[in-house]
DNA sequence: TATTTAAATAAACTAAGGTTTAGTTTTTGT
DNA sequence: ACAAAAACTAAACCTTAGTTTATTTAAATA
């Protein structure tokens, strides 16, 4: 399976509204994949299926609510649309909260559903390029040497080379190396970009 | 009104439903103040006002959802817990989806409304720290001189002073001290610091 | 085992940043 | 209109950062 491909995942016990959804969302030219239970799904997609999915919410065995809860437990932040033909609002409430696109009681509107696919599309595209990013990040940091990374964290709270030379009980050139260093291994050439991006990470100093 | 006052406010076009949740509110503790329609709320409730906000959905004239979308546009974020008698879950997705804590089904448990003033008090917390932190920056921001205004993005694009002095076409020692004394009334002592709280505010600069 | 590669160290030198002082201009308030 | 305060300017001096080169040590590889 192409990880850059789009598609959309439907999974509905019923095999008759897979098939309407199903050639719905081809009509507007976007490829899906159609599944009758969640195993089935979980069995056929990797974690980082790009695209979105569109789930019912009642379904036996196990539940759309299960499957957005053991999605997010995988960290996989697919867009989720839930469709209902007897859902109640604690349930669109709890779906919603835990971060679902929509929540679609039937019988909806062709309309509707396209909206919501276009926005959840939209926020998958979002998502996706914000992970990449990080990923990219956490790949530079990764290069980094042990006194690199130890010398990170003094850079970014804003001690001079001479006060980190004192932490680390090293000379003050050999800091200026390691920093210049990791300044070519996180590929960025001022202090402000290297706060900027090692923001997106969660090092420890962070926490501190 | 004391702005530091955490309240409930209670809007609900029946009278018992308000003294009932009345009651039950100052039950644990907690400062009420009851209001049987939203012009009454609006006309009596200050922007800047801190707690939670109970509000029935359904009402003659201004309905729920009316008054959680003026009170977006008014800018404030007074958490919205909503309770419904007579709701569907198109109404509660787009509650939730526009940000409401919670949005109960009449009849709810005591405890259920409970937890979500709960929730809703805590998110008032950080909102209001959050809102509060940002606001001194900005006014430590509003502090700079129109020169120090100009020389701040280029320091955040780590241009060096000798850079920023031939863009501005005054001297570089000018630029130094333009850059120490906006340090100052930033009230920031490093680089790194400079960088990550002016990312808090939309300076012009983030957007190029 | 010998050889190469990466990491850690640090000195020397060059460039940039920080601070102080001071002169000039502009704004503000009396 | 005048005095005081704030803003803008810049030079001089000192401190810190950046870069280059080189040595030592440790780990990986042929």
């Amino acid at each position: 399976m192409n990880e850059n491909d789009t598609v959309i995942y439907l999974v509905d016990d019923d095999q008759s509204v897979l098939e309407a959804l199903g050639s719905l969302v081809r009509s507007i030219g976007l490829k899906v994949a159609c599944f009758s239970s969640a195993y089935e799904f979980f069995d056929a997609v990797s974690t980082r299926a790009r695209g979105c999915l569109i789930l019912d919410v009642r379904m036996p065995e196990m539940s759309g609510l299960d499957v957005q809860k053991k999605l997010s437990e995988l960290g996989d932040e697919l867009p989720i649309i839930f469709i209902s033909g007897h859902g109640d609002i604690p349930m669109a409430v709890k779906a919603i909260k835990a971060g679902a696109v929509d929540f679609l009681t039937k019988p909806f509107r062709e309309e509707e559903l396209l909206s919501a696919i276009r926005t959840a599309l939209q926020i998958d595209i979002e998502a996706s390029e914000n992970l990449n990013e990080i990923e990219d990040i956490k790949t530079h940091y990764a290069t980094l040497s042990f006194r690199e990374k130890q010398v990170l964290p003094f850079i970014l709270k804003g001690l001079l080379n001479k006060q980190t030379a004192v932490e680390l009980g090293i000379s003050e050139a050999t800091v200026k190396v390691h920093r210049h260093n990791l300044m070519k291994k996180m590929s960025v050439n001022t202090l402000p970009d290297l706060v900027r991006i090692t923001q997106r990470l969660d090092l420890p100093s962070h926490k501190i």
